[in-house]
RNA sequence: GGGCUCGUAGCCGAGUCUGGAUUAAGGCGCUGGCCUUCGGAGCCGGAGACCGGGGGUUCAAAUCCCCUCGAGCCCGCCA
């Protein structure tokens, strides 16, 4: 026999026949969920119900007879997977497994559906698309950014493996005043080629450039400011000018010829904050140098995020450059309807949307989790110049996602609640109150650095590409210093594995609500609790059915009798159901979770028990095919997150 | 000022949505063993928390409700 969920098929007869004995004895009774849960202690059995304990209120009686009474009237006829019951505790009711006949099926059913095991479809499947990433193409990807692929490239193979239709799409947010600035810096430069990687190449001028800018407008202000004698608007001005000032003498000091260059040529400007408005507002309507120069820019920085992003082996289906949505007039029919309700209204020059009153018009308070006394701020959707603003272009964008899916998953940072609010009220606003319903934000807490937060605004970050750098460098001697005996080829390919696989699991491991400090030893941790100790496990499972060379013919499964066998049975029996949580909650720090488990149970295991000199033979096969289960499932795990499963390390 | 999120041992962190069994996982660090026969990136053991604080609901609260403190984030004609 076969199960896809071994572990539900067991729960499903506890259900059942508890349910029978209910039935039979208290039928009148009102218990409308008997759950089920997993007792602390395996000498509870493996499933218990605490409902003796609503039943004694209802019924005022001890909730230990009650148990006991339920336990007799239990049809044991109908008894497969069950191999007895009993009434424990104060009142619960105990579930023991059969475990000969549980382990041979779960066993037998992850080595026969091997890949797909754990895998279980949904009924329902969709077309969904998942946005993440969307890193601007302004500067490289620092680790506080890394958060964001690697959960969402997660939580994109959670969904496909679950059966759905999964789109990844990058949003290239190439439109907006902040392209402009990098690409007016560059400009200034004479344009040149860059001489290393090239996010890592712009990204510095970005900084650069947007910093001395800011420091001049914010200079400008606090004279109008002082002129105009408005004092409590000064020592606001005075803090952000002095934050500023500070970063650019850092930036000074890290790359100092590039930071004079700027500073010269940028001074000559009279007024650069103009230049980069004309530029901003001609790339929007796609006047063609400026196209040529943002787009330029762009792309070539983009090339650079590729590069990130194959090295950590994220992919995607779609790249989706802003820049057409606009051009393509998108956007601007989106603001010809939004125009029509009556929610939109002109101010001062600017087009603002009262989302305050679309909420209220469409009764949206309580459905989208606000207090009744909150008041939404409105949003502007064009400024004065008459180019539009990122909520307003992602409108549009959000549209063009529902044209080509059912349900929208947009991985972003949880800093972003205010604006994902405002495009669901939009929508609701436009008569989409069924996408919005679908749009799901997928928020994770900020990576931040010991005592600061990271921003590539002030150009205080650390790249990715620094971190995966570091972390193959120190697995690279750790496989020098554990196998000496490898080719140099053969490490160089572990050490990037095992690197690799440690930086993607520190960054799915955790409850992406939680926020995170980022510290090296969080990423370059190859002890228990990390992805290297997984392969380790893996590659360990792999390396015991090498050495036995033969095939667990006749396994007797009767005879794994030892309570370490039996919880790394119930192990895997419950790895569907913890893909289904994972996969329907949006949780890939359960699968992490989970394998990690196993493979700390796997190595308890093999510590004490023996697999190949197991003797009789049926034992040897038995728990030879239960190594085989292991490594089964271990496998499937790391690929759910990403992580290479390796033979050999 | 308003809103969102987080707060579990020296540090990191599971559990919180869906309340259950006086043993609240696991890791790091500290500490005592195993010095390896299927790979020690390993295994076994010890010390260490009553779950930020205070109330409440319940037979049962780390988990639900209220109040409060601390940290981060958001409230821009930035994205």
């Amino acid at each position: 026999m076969v199960s896809e969920n071994p572990f539900a098929e067991f729960r499903l007869e506890c259900q059942n026949s508890l349910e029978g004995s209910l039935q039979k004895l208290f039928s009148e009774t009102q218990i409308t969920r008997l759950s089920l849960e997993r007792p602390p202690n395996p000498e509870f059995g493996q499933l218990a119900s605490s409902l003796c304990f609503e039943l004694a209120k209802q019924l005022n009686e001890n909730p230990l007879t009650l148990a006991k009474r339920l336990v007799e009237a239990l049809n044991k006829s109908k008894f497969s997977l069950i191999e007895h019951v009993d009434a424990a505790g104060g009142g619960y009711i105990n579930f023991h497994v059969d475990f000969p006949k549980f382990s041979s099926i779960t066993i037998e059913s992850v080595r026969h559906l091997d890949i797909e095991y754990g895998l279980v479809k949904t009924d329902k499947p969709l077309k969904i698309i998942v946005e993440h990433t969307s890193a601007n193409p302004l500067h490289p990807m620092h680790i506080g950014q890394a958060r964001n692929p690697m959960l969402g490239d997660a939580i994109a193979q959670l969904l496909k493996s679950r059966g759905h239709n999964v789109y990844r799409h990058f949003y290239v947010d190439d439109v907006g005043r902040q392209s402009a600035v990098l690409a007016y810096g560059y400009k200034k430069l004479g344009r040149p080629k860059p001489d290393e990687k090239p996010d890592h190449f712009l990204g510095k001028i970005y900084t650069i450039t947007s910093c001395l800018i800011e420091i001049k407008r914010l200079k400008r202000e606090l004279e109008r400011a002082k002129a105009v004698s408005a004092t409590e608007e000064i020592p606001n001005l005075n803090k952000e000018l002095d934050d500023w000032m500070s970063a650019a003498a850092e930036l000074k000091e890290k790359h100092p010829n590039l930071f004079e260059e700027l500073l010269e040529r940028i001074t000559e400007d009279e007024d650069p904050e103009k230049k980069i408005n004309e530029l901003n507002k001609a790339y929007e309507a796609g006047h063609e140098r400026a196209k040529q120069l943002i787009r330029g820019v762009s792309e070539l920085c983009l090339q650079g995020l590729k590069q990130t992003l194959n090295r950590a082996e994220v992919s995607y289906d779609s790249w989706d450059w802003e820049s057409e949505l606009a051009w393509t007039s998108r956007v601007q029919t989106v603001l010809e309807k939004l125009k029509k309700t009556p929610y939109v209204f002109p101010l001062g020059g600017i087009l603002e949307f009262d989302a305050e009153k679309a909420v209220q018009q469409f009764d949206l308070k309580k459905k989208l989790g606000l207090r009744e006394s909150y008041e939404v701020p409105s949003l502007t959707l064009i400024r004065a110049d008459g180019t539009t603003l990122y909520p307003t272009r992602d409108i549009a964008y959000t549209l063009w996602k529902f044209e080509r899916a059912e349900k929208v998953i947009n991985v972003i940072g949880m800093e972003q609640k205010l604006a994902q609010l405002h495009l669901k009220i939009a929508l609701h606003a436009l008569g989409y109150g069924n996408y919005a319903d679908n749009l799901i934000h997928f928020a994770y807490n900020l990576v931040s650095l010991p005592g600061y937060t990271m921003s590539s605004r002030t150009g205080r970050y650390i790249k990715f590409d620094e971190v995966m750098d570091e972390a193959v460098k120190r697995a690279y001697e750790e496989v020098s210093k554990r196998s000496p005996q490898l080719s140099e080829e053969q490490k160089q390919e572990i050490a990037n594995f095992v690197g690799m696989g440690a930086v993607r699991y520190a960054l799915v491991e955790v409850d992406p609500s939680k926020p995170v400090v980022f510290t090296w030893d969080r990423v370059l941790n190859f002890e228990t609790n990390s992805a290297p100790y997984i392969q380790y496990s893996h590659a360990r499972a792999c390396s015991i059915l090498r050495k036995a060379a033969r095939k667990p013919e006749k396994p007797a499964y009767n005879l794994l009798k030892e309570k370490l066998e039996h919880e790394i049975i119930l192990t895997i029996s419950s790895f569907p159901d913890i893909f289904i949580e994972a996969a329907e909650l949006l949780k890939p720090n359960l699968i992490a979770d989970f394998a990690n488990v196993l493979a700390d149970k796997f190595n308890t295991f093999y510590n004490a028990l023996p697999v190949i000199k197991a003797k009789p033979q049926g034992l040897s096969d038995a728990r030879l095919a239960l190594v085989d289960a292991v490594r089964i499932v271990l496998r499937n795990t790391l690929n759910l997150i990403g992580i290479v499963a390796p033979e050999r390390m």
